[in-house]
DNA sequence: ATTCTGAGCCAC
DNA sequence: AAACGTGGCTCAGAAT
């Protein structure tokens, strides 16, 4: 498949200049069907696409279809090869479908009786572990409901699917009856196999049912034993690793099918076949895991009962203030107008072109705004180009701040209120633990479903944070781990000169500035004001760069200086830590020796294959590859083992809110974990949070701390001590 | 109308 | 041997 599709590639390329010139030459009536399918072919076409068309060519070459008389006399296009993959998709599936009921396997069980599912139940619950999924009328959790259930049970090898009410046939099941799985469901001891269990255990939360004894995820499992991955469908997964081959829900049934629609007989063979090569998926992922015992360890007892958490918290949902957004929206868009009128009374004169000039158009505004400042801008990045010359150019002062306005509001003020759940009031988010490639949370779309935007709370800059506040009754209290990244990369390097500066609790930026300039702690740490000193931010930023990888280019604009002098700047602070300089050397050799590196305790690798990579001379292509696999490897230790640490720390932070009346879980932005708690919580409460942040999982002998700020409002806190004390002058 | 991509920018 | 690691969302523009 994957030579197939090189070959494809490389002839490709090789011949586009010459087949476009050819095919410009060419009329319709001289290109033959060969022909125009090699042009066709050539095109920049989408991996989708490009599947569509060799479909389409195979079956016209084996004279399963053929062209539409009506238009056999135009010249054959991309857009016709596609009209005639859904004619062709249309033949396939019927057939597909018919094959499908007529092999349906002796083991795959429907069950339409209530007794039989009953007796189901009973026999499940003998087994120590099983496969589970659900059908469901939709993808929102929240309004959707289920329309089938499939379990697999592997010592009696069958497979079941049980349809409820929803399901347009009589047999169906009524949805009163999924009450005779509670049993099964909620038994702790019947453990559970699924596939993207977040989505299931939120569908039987729909139904009132909590899902219990989670054992394994395939779908989660699956990025951890490879993040690389470039799909974790269960449909993509199955041929690569079990090797069987299946149909998605869409190649079957159409794009916009509804389940509870699909004939019972099919959909039996469908179901059941979910849980069975999810199970088969399972029993090959153990194996494999098993062979790396602290990966085994950290998935079953770090990722499987994180999927619990996430599940309450992505149910729990935020509040947003409604009126504060719309007057809020409302005064940025007055000042946005203001301001276009403003730029446009300037740029039109240097626009060309028939319509007005779109400011929000980068192509039309780089050669306007170029001419109005007389000068030729590469392009219109705003930190690096537009920035420097704010002070010189009142224009473009104005249009940064056009630009941070419609960006807030047409992104974050005016966009949020729009996504509330109609069920439940609220706004939920995703969280997905697997959503990076070093492990830490992404936020805002569904893995399974990317084509429905949710909202990313991860990056919800501060002005759009006002719209979040606490429920009634309620504070968000929230508590990060202080310099997390730092205190990791002390660990993981063992560097002395930072775990001395931790251990005496010490601003570590402030102590290696001292060190480094031999000047007073306290003078390099704050300035009279109280703000943060030029030699500080500068050791901030060196370490950032030393974690990140940056190059003394960037480096050197970061710091506003030559990059020969960021270079200097390096080497001296390297010299002054010569087991975190050690560290970063080792990582990027043992990363080039075997194409990957391990986060804390073997807990999670992160696979850098470009790393192994030779370079010949001259050869930039590869070099980059190699030069930024090297970057990733320091970094994604740092990064990956510090969200270990986040993730360990909210499995306990939810066993504590368990354990306390009206406590939640309310978010974590990487480094960060927020909580809703009850108005009137006490200093104990706050200092089990305390506990529960700085206790949960250490760093070797370096010692974590953390912040609590309590807010009404998101992101407008007050230090858990200054609650305390003006509530005592009340 | 729908789908895809790149530039740009928000977060840590 | 030039460009900072991990994400997600919006907009414009292009392709179909």
């Amino acid at each position: 498949m994957t030579e197939l599709k090189l070959t494809l590639n490389v002839k490709a390329a090789g011949a586009t200049d010459a087949l476009q010139a050819a095919a410009v030459r060419k009329t319709a009536a001289t290109e033959t069907l060969e022909d125009a399918w090699i042009r066709i072919l050539a095109m920049k076409n989408s991996e989708p696409d490009n599947a569509k068309l060799h479909a389409v060519k195979q079956a016209m070459d084996n004279g399963k279809i053929g062209r539409d008389p009506a238009s056999a006399n135009k010249r054959f296009s991309k857009a016709e090869a596609l009209r005639m993959y859904s004619v062709l998709a249309e033949q396939q599936r019927e057939g597909k479908l018919a094959e499908l009921v007529a092999n349906t396997p002796d083991n795959y069980v429907l069950v339409t009786d209530e007794t039989v599912l009953y007796e189901l139940t009973l026999l499940a619950m003998k087994e120590p572990i099983i496969a589970v999924d659900t059908e469901t009328t939709g993808l929102d959790v929240y309004s959707d409901v289920i329309v089938g259930v499939s379990l697999t049970l592997p010592t009696i090898d069958r497979h079941y699917y049980i349809p409820f009410e929803p399901t347009h046939d009589a047999r169906a099941l009524p949805i009163e009856a999924l009450e005779l799985l509670r049993p099964l469901i909620e038994n702790e001891s019947v453990g559970k196999v699924l596939h993207n269990a977040i989505y299931d255990i939120a569908m039987f939360r729909r139904h009132g049912i909590t899902l219990k004894g989670l054992a394994w995820d395939t779908m989660t499992a699956m990025h951890l034993l490879n993040e690389n991955e470039p799909s974790y469908k269960l449909k993509d997964l199955a041929p690569v690793y079990i090797g069987s081959e299946s149909d998605t829900f869409a190649e079957l049934f159409g794009k916009d099918a509804k389940f509870a629609e699909v004939p019972l007989d099919i959909a039996l063979v469908y179901a059941a076949k979910d849980t069975h090569l999810t199970w088969d998926l399972y029993v090959f992922q153990s194996q494999h895991l098993k062979k790396m015992p602290e990966m085994y360890e950290y998935y079953c007892t770090v990722e499987v009962p994180l999927l619990i958490v996430i599940a309450d918290l992505e149910s729990n949902g935020y509040v947003l203030d409604l009126d504060f957004a719309k007057e809020y929206g409302e005064k940025l868009r007055r000042q946005a107008e203001a301001l276009l009128s403003e730029l446009l009374a300037v740029l039109t004169p240097f626009h060309e072109g028939e319509e007005q000039l779109n400011i929000n158009s980068n192509q039309q505004l780089k050669p306007a705004l170029s001419k109005a400042i007389g000068k030729e801008l590469p392009n219109l990045d705003a930190k690096k180009t537009l920035k420097p010359l704010k002070s010189e150019f009142e224009i473009i002062a104005k249009l940064l701040e056009y630009k941070k306005i419609t960006k807030l509001s047409g992104t974050y003020i005016d966009k949020l209120p729009l996504k509330q759940n109609a069920v439940t009031k609220r706004w939920h988010s995703r969280f997905n633990p697997m959503g990076t490639v070093t492990g830490r949370f992404s936020s805002g779309k569904d893995e399974e479903d990317k084509s429905e935007q949710g909202f990313n709370v991860q990056n919800q800059p501060k002005d759009a944070r006002k719209m979040f506040v606490a429920p009634p009754g309620k504070v968000i209290i929230g508590a990060d781990f202080k310099a997390q990244e730092i205190r990791c990369v002390a660990h993981l390097s063992g560097e002395k000169v930072l775990i001395d500066a931790f251990l005496n609790e010490r601003d570590p930026y402030a102590s290696l500035a001292s060190d480094f300039h031999g000047k007073p702690y306290e003078e390099v740490y704050k300035t009279a004001e109280g703000d943060d000193t030029v030699e500080r931010k500068e050791m901030k930023v060196g370490m950032l760069a030393a974690i990140y990888g940056t190059s003394k280019y960037t480096l050197a604009e970061q710091l506003n200086t030559t990059p020969n002098e960021a270079q200097a700047f390096l080497d001296r602070m390297f010299k002054t830590m010569p087991q975190l300089d050690g560290w970063i050397k080792e990582t990027q050799e043992f990363a080039a020796k075997y194409g990957f590196v391990w986060m804390d305790g073997k807990q999670r690798k992160r696979r850098l294959p470009d790393a192994k990579l030779k370079a010949k001379w001259g050869d930039k292509d590869t070099w980059r590859k190699i030069s930024r696999a090297k970057r990733q490897g320091p970094n994604g230790r740092v990064q990956g083992s510090s969200s270990i640490q986040t993730k360990v720390t909210m499995i306990r932070a939810y066993e504590m809110c368990q354990r306390k009346e009206g406590w939640r879980l309310w978010g974590t932005v990487h480094d960060e974990l927020l909580f809703e708690a009850p108005i009137d919580f006490t200093e104990q409460d706050a200092q089990d949070v305390e506990d529960v942040m700085t206790n949960s999982y250490k760093f070797g002998d370096v010692p974590n701390g953390s912040d609590l700020e309590v807010m009404t409002i998101w992101g407008k806190g007050v230090p858990v001590s200054k609650w305390f004390a003006d509530k005592e002058s009340k």
